[in-house]
DNA sequence: GAGCACTGC
């Protein structure tokens, strides 16, 4: 990333002077033996490490007992400091945790090998120990390297770092650090660094063999990110050019031994957690309707069941804020009729405000009398609740067994959010919440024996874990076209990203450095050709984060009648940017915060465009790509804009079929509407669109009007006549192309 | 005249 450059650079340059080192034998490595010597006199010592508890240690053949008495004081064996009370009644509390137990096994492996699988269930304390293991035995700052820890998501990874520090006696951002998107909290000191995967993958592309790490630890491996998978691939081969960088596989689950395969056979440790029992109920017979039947099941629990939360698996906002409306209505009944004790529900899904989900950690109310039936809560979520939320004092789960998942069909290459069957370890996972407080119970909605037959081991597909360049070879080879992959590889080419041959060509590997889908990257590495790339640039980061519009069910009119204040009769993408220069000005500035409540629109999607079209910003300065604007009073100021968005998206183009309200895709022929939400009028021709959502009915959304003319001159390569597939389109783009040439001829014969 | 599970750069 441009701005981790002079860091780099930093680190990078004094070690290109010191003798080579050889990590498998440090006593008789002279550069170390020489830190040894030097008490941190400054000779590239690294702060005062020759004076602290650590200086004997000799790397990658330490033993639990010398950690130990390291641990124990009483300076911080990192920085020499006085360790403080809080330290030693946080290490009493450390050395309970199961890993404790398995160190010094962890260590033999941890030595004896390059990678390693490490297994341990929730409650082991892998994410916080294991790094801390790694580093009284990794030493990464005697050859000025960092260990990193990688977790899928953000919050993980900066409340972890957060308690590590803690743990370690240090401040945050010191020896122990995190990085995440838009927010670094290293220094010259961190030795330990909390990062998201995708940030590492980041780095990865311009540090091919992570040379500023000599461990790498993947954490929640298990939960199979993309980003995850993509560096499991890459530590593969980064593993045979270094043979010095140690990797630690972490994960949850026992099929970890799909791991240990893939990195040819490594050794497997497995330490086992902290949870409470959870008994599993299964129906007899499968369940007509699931919401139906969870419902039944929260209030039976609610009506014989001792104390305890609830926590119920729902797939989506609008299913689980019905539900909630019913267990509220039935719940009142039982107390009037039934003497139940009182009932508290609470929604939880990911696009609620944050203090509205902060509301589920309130406490169950007690019983309405003492001495009565207790009072429960019960919380109604999403998967969100599977991994990114942690509720303590749940002791009943209900799981219906569907969650709502990605679905792409590559046939008709329309991605859509379908209900499906949950994924044998999600169902692992959402039963292990009950059992986080005391013993507990997860009520299957399904039965056993669709459990065993029909739910899938693993949620993502195999292809993720392959080389893909292999992968595809051998696919073409067995003369299979995957059909996602494929047509991948040609909507690449066709944005110039990939040439003939699929080679990366110049123009992808520029738009590689954008954290961007290829389209919007392409957009905006064009956009100075329009004269518009200070627009396209914000046009951008609004078309990367959440809905900027908001539109309560309590107040559609309002809202409606808001977002006509921004309205462009050319389009949303151009109403988009009205909203955001609005944003921008001096009224809104004063008080975005009223400002966004008054005009309906999302102050966290506002706030978080600016965030990104920041980062956008410095790519682009470094890339050296200029920043530029058509004059405001120039009449091509909204064309220049509208033309650079054909740059991008001119694979998804639609043209108004008939005389009616609906319009074809370009590329696939598929029939469409124009989403209700457009300010779009019906009688544009030719539209462009962002996206395409398939609910009730097919949809285009976020869509603006262009000229055929456009297609034609600005993607000529895939609006070729010659080759187009013969229909409607061809026919109407070869008229435009007449019109075009006859208005050439007319001009020049005058 | 509609509805967006969840992450991440």
């Amino acid at each position: 990333m441009a701005d981790r450059r002079p860091e780099l650079e930093e680190r990078e340059m004094p070690r290109a002077k010191r003798p080579r080192v050889d990590d498998r034998d440090p006593a008789s490595n002279p550069y170390l033996a020489h830190m040894y010597e030097n008490n941190g006199n400054g000779n590239g010592g690294y702060n005062g490490v020759a004076r602290t508890g650590l200086s004997d240690f000799k790397r990658h053949e330490t033993t639990a007992a010398q950690a130990h008495t390291a641990e124990d004081g009483p300076n911080n064996p990192f920085n020499n400091t006085p360790l403080s009370k809080q330290y030693f009644n946080i290490l009493k509390t450390r050395r309970d945790l199961p890993v404790h137990k398995q160190r010094q096994e962890f260590l033999d492996m941890f030595h004896k090998t390059q990678i390693l699988v490490f297994v341990g269930e929730t409650g082991s304390g892998k994410t916080t120990q294991i790094p801390q293991f790694v580093l009284f035995d990794d030493l990464p700052h005697f050859n000025g390297k960092l260990v990193a820890c990688t977790q899928p998501r953000r919050v993980a990874a900066m409340s972890v770092a957060q308690r590590v520090a803690n743990e370690m006696d240090v401040k945050l951002g010191e020896e122990i650090g995190y990085s995440i998107r838009f927010e670094d909290v290293t220094g010259p000191k961190t030795v330990l660094k909390y990062m998201t995967d995708g940030m590492l993958l980041r780095e990865a592309m311009h540090d091919h063999n992570l040379a500023r790490y000599s461990c790498i630890i993947l954490d929640e491996a298990h939960e199979r990110t993309l980003a995850t998978d993509i560096l499991m691939g890459l530590l593969k081969e980064v593993a045979l050019r270094r043979p010095d960088l140690k990797i630690v596989i972490m994960s949850a689950t026992l099929d970890a031994q799909k791991f240990q395969r893939y990195f040819n056979d490594a050794p497997l440790l497995a330490v086992p957690g902290r949870t409470h029992p959870v008994e599993i109920f299964y129906t007899p017979e499968p369940e007509r309707d699931y919401v139906e039947a969870a419902l039944r099941t929260v209030l039976q629990i609610h009506a014989t069941e001792p104390e305890g939360d609830i926590l119920l698996f729902l797939t989506g906002e609008e299913e689980i804020e019905d539900a909630c409306r019913k267990i509220s209505l039935e719940a009142d009944e039982m107390i009037r009729e039934a003497d139940a004790g009182p009932l508290k529900v609470y929604p939880l899904y990911g696009t609620l405000p944050p203090q509205q989900q902060q509301r589920i950690f309130e406490p169950a109310p007690p019983p309405s009398r003492p001495g009565g039936p207790p009072g429960r809560k019960v919380i109604v979520g999403t998967n969100i609740a599977e991994t990114s939320l942690t509720i303590d004092g749940i002791v009943y789960v209900v799981d219906p067994g569907f969650s709502k998942q990605k679905v792409y069909n590559p046939r008709i290459r329309v991605e859509s959010l379908l209900v499906s069957p949950i994924s044998k370890a999600s169902a692992q996972q959402r039963a292990g919440r009950a059992g986080r407080t005391r013993p507990g119970k997860c009520f299957r909605l399904y039965t056993e024996a669709a459990f065993k037959k029909e739910l899938i081991e693993q949620t993502y597909p195999e292809i993720l874990r392959s080389n893909l360049a292999n992968t595809v070879l051998e696919l073409k080879k067995l003369g299979i076209d995957d059909l996602t992959l494929m047509r991948a590889l040609e909507e690449l080419n066709y944005l110039a990203c990939l040439d003939d041959d699929g080679n990366l060509t110049q123009l992808g590997k520029l738009a590689s450095e954008f954290p961007l889908d290829p389209a919007l990257a392409v957009m905006l590495i064009s956009s100075p050709e329009f004269y518009c790339s200070n627009e396209i640039l914000s046009l951008t980061a609004l078309l990367s984060v959440p809905q900027v519009f908001v539109r309560p069910a309590s107040a559609k009119k309002r809202a409606d009648q808001m977002k006509d204040l921004f309205k462009h009769e050319d389009g949303d993408h151009l109403t988009m940017l009205n909203v955001y220069h609005a944003f921008k000005g001096a009224e809104a500035q004063a008080d975005p915060k009223r400002w966004c409540h008054e005009h309906f629109l999302s102050l966290r999607a506002l706030q978080s465009a600016d965030n990104v079209r920041q980062q956008l910003k410095r790519i682009m300065e470094k890339s050296e790509i200029d920043l530029l604007s058509t004059d405001f009073n120039d009449k091509e100021y909204y064309t220049n804009i509208r033309r650079a968005l054909v740059a991008g998206f001119f694979m998804q183009v639609a043209k108004k079929d008939g005389s009616g309200k609906t319009y074809k895709t370009v590329k696939d022929d598929q029939s469409v509407l124009l989403h209700p939400s457009t300010v779009l009028a019906v009688d544009s021709e030719w539209v462009v669109y962002n996206e395409f959502v398939l609910t009730t009915k097919n949809y285009v959304r976020t869509v603006s009007s262009v000229k055929p003319e456009w297609l034609l001159d600005i993607a000529p390569n895939y609006y070729d006549l010659t080759t187009f597939k013969k229909g409607d389109v061809r026919t109407a783009l070869e008229r435009t192309l007449d019109r075009v040439k006859r208005k050439q001829s007319t001009k020049r014969s005058k």
